[in-house]
Parts: C-alpha cells; structure tokens; sequence
DNA sequence: GTGAAAGCGCTAACAC
DNA sequence: GTGTTAGCGCTTTCAC
C-alpha cells in the first residue's frame, strides 16, 4: 500500500493539514514545518493519491484524447507532440478511438466525463452530431483539432489547408495540368472540408477543368483511396494529376498505382496530403501538402492548458501553417495523353 | 454537475445501497425496486464517479500503456489491438511516453500507480533497470510486450523471432548468399537480444560468414539505421544481404541506400523486420519479417484482464508467431559480386 | 502558523 | 430485501 498524508503527518509530526498545505504551496506553513514534511514525503515515496484529491477538488489532472485512429500516424505522432506539453505540467493521458463513429463518440465522452478529465483534445467525428457543442461545454477545457462545432465555444487548433493546396494546384497547373482531381474525406469534418473547397476555388481561378467527377469524397480510408484511384483512371477522360487528401487515402492510392502498373510522375502527377514514411522514401519521392503535426499536438495541448488555467479567457482559434513540397512525384502531362491517345 | 447516486436513490425512493446493489448486480434486490432505480439512472444519465469508486474499491478500470513512442507504428497498433478488448470492458487507457529512458520511465510508474491504474501493458526500457521487478509487482496485473524482467513474475506476450529470422536466412541462403548483416536494437531488450541470437545461431547453422562487424546493435532509430548502413556498405567487404531489425531502422537504411544510389534487389538485398506501409509499397515491395500486431495487443490486453480477474492464476508468457513473406527486395548476390568488384 | 473536523461520491459491513 | 453508517485520502473552512 502507498503511504498516506496521514503518514507522512505522524512522520512529519504536524497535522494533515499542515501536509496539506506544503503539497499545495500555500504562504502560510514555517519553514520548519515545510522542511520536516518535505522531508517525510521524500522518505516514504509518499506521493498524492489522485482519485482523493479529485473527488474533493473536481480535478483530475488527466486529458482525453479521442480521434478516429490511434494508429493513423498523424494521430499519432499529434499524440506525442501533445504528450511533450501535458507529461512535464503533471497531465495525464486518457486515450480514446472513436472509429470515427458519433455514437461511439459520444460514449466515449461520458466514460471521460465520468473519469472527471479535465479536458480534452479531439477531432469529432461529425461536427453535425446531435448536442455535440453541449457535450463539450460539459469539460473545463476542450481543444477541436481541425474541426470546427457549430455553436461550441470549444477552443481549435486547424491548418491552413487553402494555402498548401493554392500552392499545389499552381504548380501543377505550371506543369500544364488541366485535369486534376481530389479524393478527399467526409465533408462533415472541417478538415476535408476545406481541402475540397480550396480545390475547387484555386482550381477555378486557375482555369482548371470543372468537372464534377474529378472530386471524390468519402471515409478517409484506404480502400476509398483506392477505389476513388481506380475509378478516376477508368474515366473516358482521365485526370492527369492526383490530389490524394489524407495519408490513408495515399496508401490506397498508391497501390492503386501499383495494381494498375501505372508509373508516378509518368502516367500520373500525384500530390499526397500529410507528409509519411510512404511519402519520403517512395520511388519517386511523393510530392506533399505537408504541415507540422508535432508541432499541432503541442499547440492543441498549450491552448488547452491556458483554457484550464482560465476557463473565462477568449475562445482562441489558431492556424498553423501548411506547405507544398516540391518532390518528383509530378511532371508536366505531356506523356499520360500520349499514353492516353495511344 | 452530474448527477449523484445520492439523487438517483431519492428519485427512485429508495436507500443509496439499494441503488449501489443495482449497480453492482447484487443478487438481494427486488425486481421492483432495481426497476425504478434503473429508470431512474435513465432519466438522470447517471453514471458513477469513477475517482469515488476507485478510492473505495482501490481499482480504477483503467490500464497503463507504457511504450517508448507511441508514433512508432508497432506501438500504435498494439495499441489499437489492445483498445479493442479493453474498451467494451469498461477500460479507459492512460497512456505514457518512455522516450526508452529508464529513469523517466520510472517516473510514470509511479505517476501511474498514483493514479490506481489496475494493470499496465509495457515494454520496459531497459530489463535491468534498478528493482524493476518490484515496481512492476506494485501494479495488479502487468503484462510486459517483448520483455523479460529477471525476477519478475509479470506475464508476457512476445513473438517468436527465431522462427522468423530462421525462415529469412535460409531463404537469403538458398539465393546463395554468404556475407549477411543485421542491424538491431540494444542487448537489453528481449525482442532486439532474440533477433541476434537468432541470426546469429542461423547464420552459423546455414555457413554465413562469420564476421562480428555485420551484426551492429544501437538505439532503435532512423539514425542508427541510416549510419550502420552506411557504414556496413563501407566495408571492405561489404555484406551482400541485410536484414533490419526494426521498423525505425528500417525507415534509415531505405534512406541510406536511396542516398547511396544503391537499388534493392540488385546492389543489395534486404529483408526488414515488421511490415508497415512502407514495406508493403516501396519500390520494389520489401521482404518482412512479420508478426501481426494487432492481435498481439489484443493478446496483451486479454492478458491482462485475466490477470486482474485472478490475481493468484499462474503466470503466462505467450508467445506469437512471425513469419517469413517474400516479396521483391531480395535476390541473387551475383550481380552485388560484380559491382563490388567492378 | 497550525489543528480539528466536515465532506467529496461511493461501497461494504452491519442491523433490521 | 432494505436502510444506516463508517470511511477510502484528500482539501478546506473554521477555530485557536
């Protein structure tokens, strides 16, 4: 069994109050005091129990995290960059995977509620589900990655998806391209969202070809990235780049590719979202929209922190940057409508 | 503020013991009363506070997952396996970062058990860290992933490495190969030392060159990956084959032979160790060494439970198997023979 | 500056 | 079959 205060009090020979008061760094304690119960609670390892100290304080000091997939690397990795901000402030962790489902979601909120989280960082998984900004408003804190609840005050953290795709279309379109397509996820996610709407802006003022079959949308899964892939390229008249809007719709594409013994940039210009393993050391080099996604969980993270810290400061919104980065991945159309004429 | 069992018990009429038998599924209950109180917890969506529970009861139905990156692939899906079985046991799942710094690692232990998590799935840091035993006795149940902690009586889920090295360098022997290298992890981790000894009792067995610069061991990183390659290839005699003990290394030595200019199969053959998506998608597809990750997280978390069911069940330590799957990445030396001598 | 004591929400004796 | 009550380990008035 742990040690108790009452223990390190008997130990300290003080009142549990006065223990009480050291761990909580109030003024009022003598130096003795402090020292003797410092001392104690060094000897016995003593350290606070948290399910005491939440019941009588309403605070857990834990943080849920809840995302679609533990496993996507972008979760992931945002995890870790969260973790780097939330360990040395004395956070723990509470990890849950909605499998993108809203009612598991929401099961998933009360079981953190019950565990009385103090906050949490999440990416719903349908910003339309039914009292959703309501659920939230029940946490001191909550953090939206990427994400954006009608009628939730809840604090976010997004990318600049407009920026990294204006980039991409610009270069494809210097490329020559005119028929460009995008498969992308759920439009009920602000994430997806905004890709398909950057697309389809900067592919208009870039005088790109408008053809509605050339957007894709659904879960943001492998097999749609390859399913979408497949059906693209058996169009009478196939695009001649690929915006792949998510790292797992990349894998479906990619092997779509592969299955087809089609050839990147020769037979098809391809541009993935989300920078990865895949990404990097693919033969060519895949072309990115990339952003920092350590660096989006340490920002999910601090703004969390100072929400808790103030539960009645300003909603804040950020927006991290994304990039395009230039790889071998694309090249001018010239040779996919020969291949395709011939 | 959620509700009370205090309030649950006045709106169903009766004593907050009855409402707590009902909870609990208590046999003595009339039907009549566990009715109403289950109407009741329905109208109210009352669910019991957890930190108030634990405090009673000493358990907290959550698990400790403690890993050294939770963005390395094979601790994410573990995790997700581990989830799966978890969640619908009413589990929550706090998890830790141990960046595979003992004294740090340590440190959650302890975090942990202040927080009465009733278990922990863990692949320890370092097997001989000061009185690891002991902390990890400290918990309910524990299951260690690819672990042996001398001393300890902690149950276990490992994967049958030898079965699969075996498979791999009988395979790189048939192709005629003679000088094969590995790259693995550090000595005090079960999963890295039985990757070693496994190679190097095969390699001995199959008539490999028996050279001690072939086999290099360090941190478990792209880094170290990317380095030992290098210099592997730098050799005078430079291995003809080379197997990569680990998906991060995996990740270096792609690097390495792509900056090499190197081509695989032709000017080397490789063989990793877990398959992710850039095993699977690389150009050619890379032959694995493979285990199926998923379920060994289910294993851990069913592990686990059985373990907290019964604290006194004797210890288990199961183990999965991994298998060799030959995709394009390895071929004859010949050809690596005339380059090198060329 | 310090201690005594109430009480956070629950479970488990124990009494009836 | 049901209610009363003590107490888990802590924080926080309130006295002194």
């Amino acid at each position: 069994m742990p040690p108790t205060i009452k223990e390190v009090a008997e130990r300290a020979r003080v009142s549990v109050s006065t223990v009480s008061r050291v761990l909580n760094d109030y003024p009022h304690v003598s130096e003795e005091a402090r020292e003797r119960v410092l001392e104690a609670m060094a000897e016995l390892e003593y350290r606070p129990d948290v399910a005491a100290r939440s019941m009588r304080t309403g605070t857990s000091r834990a943080v849920g995290f809840v995302v679609s997939d533990i496993s996507n690397p972008l979760f992931s990795v945002i995890a870790k960059g969260a973790d780097v901000v939330l360990h040395p402030r004395g956070y723990s962790f509470v990890l849950a995977t909605s499998r993108n489902d809203p009612e598991r979601e929401a099961e998933l909120f009360s079981a953190l509620r019950q565990r009385r989280v103090d906050g949490l960082i999440v990416a719903v998984a349908d910003e339309r589900a039914p009292s959703l900004a309501e659920r939230l408003a029940t946490f001191q804190g909550c953090v939206l990655f990427d994400r954006e609840v009608p009628g939730s005050s809840a604090d976010a953290v997004c990318s600049d998806h407009a920026a990294g795709m204006a980039q991409a279309l610009a270069h494809l379109a210097g490329l020559g391209h005119r028929r460009v397509a995008l498969i992308a996820g759920s439009q009920v996610q602000l994430g997806s969202r905004a890709r398909v709407a950057a697309f389809r802006k900067h592919a208009a003022r870039l005088g790109l070809e408008r053809d509605r079959r050339l957007v894709r949308t659904g879960e943001l899964s492998r097999e749609t990235g390859y399913l979408a892939a497949r059906e693209l390229l058996s169009l009478d008249a196939p695009p001649t780049a690929l915006v792949a809007g998510n790292n797992q719709l990349t894998v479906g594409v990619v092997s779509a590719l592969h299955d087809l013994g089609l050839r990147v940039p020769d037979d098809l210009s391809l541009v993935a979202c989300d920078d990865v393993d895949l990404t990097r050391l693919h033969d060519p080099p895949i072309d990115v929209i990339d952003r920092d996604p350590l660096e989006l969980g340490r920002l999910a993270a601090e703004l969390l922190l100072e929400r808790l810290a103030d539960r009645d400061a300003p909603v804040r919104r950020v927006t991290a940057p994304t990039t395009f980065v230039r790889r071998a991945s694309t090249g001018v159309p010239a040779l996919a409508e020969e291949v395709r004429s011939a």
